[in-house]
DNA sequence: CGGTGTAGGTATATCGTTTTCCTTCCGGGG
DNA sequence: CCCCGGAAGGAAAACGATATACCTACACCG
């Protein structure tokens, strides 16, 4: 008691001055750096728990030390984030690890113009706001690699880089398995036209399935898929499934990117006089937890979104902190098997 | 050219070495404070662009000034986050005028515990990594006013306090017409006997829309409502369901606190073999993107989280920068009538 | 017995800004 | 001619924590 300033918050000169050492002590003790008696540093815990002290994060991120506060910066415009839980998903995997040590997340969404994006990293980096950043949505020819290793700023990529890994990546073991399942399902069923309709061509994932796909197709002998890219939005997702639909020779089946997209592919073949699954089968991706609910209860590509997130915080955290990794398994893309995939004409 | 040091980012000291003044010179210059004579004014400016300099929002924030951050603090479960959209609607209106003023977002997401809870709004406002919160989900007894006013940390309310006004607070006009809506709406169509699955009791909203429905519901002589008290989950949703329709006498129209759960309610009414509308009407609230995407399509009760959530900021920046607030209009909550209500049945 | 560790601290420079005085300089009123 | 006041800008003290350099005992060793 006695030489506190009564104001504000406690600094640590009054953990020192309760304690009855130097404020270097104090922060020794804290930090577990240099040697301090038992005795000694008791007293200062107590003191620093009596007084509810705990250091001023911009004090220690001025000194050049870490700022305990991880970044993610979102291109998307704000409302796309609202129909597409996706991102969501993967944040609040990323929270169940970074809060337990303490690590703040700081969202930036920004417009889609790529400079504000650039704009948003190098702030983050030179006003030392974060100490990482997470990095999502991998683009082909993605340019935020190189900003960043300019910026000195540490990251981690959820999902696949367009060339050879220039940052730590977290991705799930098989990758692949999702959509070969879906593919052997569907042929298995005895599905011979099937159509996909992808996400936008500059994403790396957007490539990746196609060539699964095509690749799975061709193994089991299904004919040509029929492809259409859109963005991710429902709109596109139903205007492509018309486009599908009035095709000669239309497909019995159509795989989507996200689970939203397939079901307003229901939708929009429901418009058309077509129930699925007796008429068409849907396939989605993702597998949020909507899917569950709808009608029909949505076959989908089940991703550990969850699993991926909490790694990519992890690994940065190690990173960070310098200490080593205990990545917990990412599960593998999986087919769950629900009610919007049928034999066709049945 | 000349005197910067070549590593780090450049420091003010750069700038001013750069255009030949003080350090006080060039900050005057850029927070507008103090004279400063056109000329040199300019060639600070021009040192500034030239070296690209910002200011390190680590030293800034101790100096005692602005973060240009604002927190919020989320109490649910990590997974819960990802099945309700809600939070997110309303991230995407808050950032959507947060990103043109540069202004951050940190996002703690604790578990349910009330001591965690706190323990992040105590390390937010001491650390100094906010300048204010946004509160959400309105809490009967909430106790978060007093902590944070002991805190001296700036907040605004989105929703309806549980006492008078302790905090700036953002709602939209009309309240109670959404629900009122609804209750004519059914009504009108011919329905007596109407089942509310209510939230948490713990919410202030549960109790206002239990009263206004009551009203309502007496007004137009339905017979006394039925109501099933839940948590906000898809399976808490259903078992209400099930059990109002297991009542002798059972409802002919069910509202629901929100969309996922009206969407899970549909399904539990599927599996004891009633269709909707057909033998039972169905109503959620939020009007979330994916209610017009389902099967029947979900009559609804529309909020407009996006404006709530944009006013909350603009509020909070305004106060926090001390300027006027503009807040554009908040949207009054509307019946958006779709599919899954009809009269009963028909 | 002098030298040399080493445990246990303390004093202090430093990080990059903002802000509060100061110091000049210059014009004008008395 | 003297003094006053405002404009323009500089010097230096915070802000809070950390790391380094630096003391002081005391023990141990040859």
């Amino acid at each position: 008691m006695g030489a506190r300033r009564s104001g504000g918050r406690p600094t640590i000169s009054d953990v020192a001055a309760l304690a009855g050492v130097s404020v270097s002590a104090v922060s020794k003790v804290v930090n577990n750096k240099g040697s301090i008696a038992e005795p000694t540093r008791r007293r200062v815990l107590d003191a620093v728990g009596e007084l509810q002290w705990s250091p001023s994060a911009a004090a220690v991120a001025l000194r050049g030390a870490r700022t305990r506060a991880i970044g993610m910066v979102s291109r998307r415009p704000p409302d796309l984030l609202t129909s597409d839980p996706h991102f969501t998903v993967l944040i609040s995997g990323i929270e169940r690890e970074l809060a337990p040590v303490d690590y703040g997340l700081l969202l930036h969404i920004v417009g889609e113009q790529e400079d504000a994006e650039r704009r948003a990293y190098r702030r983050l980096a030179e006003e030392r706001r974060v100490d990482g950043v997470i990095l999502t949505e991998s683009l082909v020819s993605d340019t935020r690699f190189d900003l960043l290793r300019g910026l000195g700023l540490p990251a981690v990529l959820i999902g696949t880089p367009w060339r050879e890994d220039p940052v730590p990546v977290v991705r799930a073991p098989h990758q692949e398995r999702g959509v070969t399942e879906a593919v052997e399902h569907l042929a298995a069923l005895g599905h011979r036209r099937v159509a996909y309709v992808l996400g936008p061509e500059d994403r790396v994932h957007t490539g990746f399935r196609r060539r699964v796909l095509e690749e799975a197709a061709l193994r089991h002998g299904l004919s040509p898929v029929l492809l259409q890219v859109s963005d991710f939005t429902a709109e596109a997702a139903a205007v492509a499934t018309e486009e599908s639909l009035s095709l000669a020779g239309r497909p019995t089946a159509i795989l989507y990117a996200n689970d939203m997209m397939a079901i307003a592919g229901i939708n929009a073949a429901r418009r058309r006089g077509l129930e699925v699954p007796r008429d068409l089968s849907v396939v989605g991706h993702d597998d949020l937890p909507l899917g569950a609910l709808v009608q029909p209860r949505l076959t989908t590509v089940g991703q550990d979104l969850v699993g991926l997130g909490r790694a990519a915080a992890l690994r940065l955290v190690a990173e960070l902190d310098g200490t080593a990794a205990e990545v917990p398994a990412i599960a593998p893309p999986r087919l769950v098997v629900r009610e919007s995939t049928a034999a066709p004409g049945a």
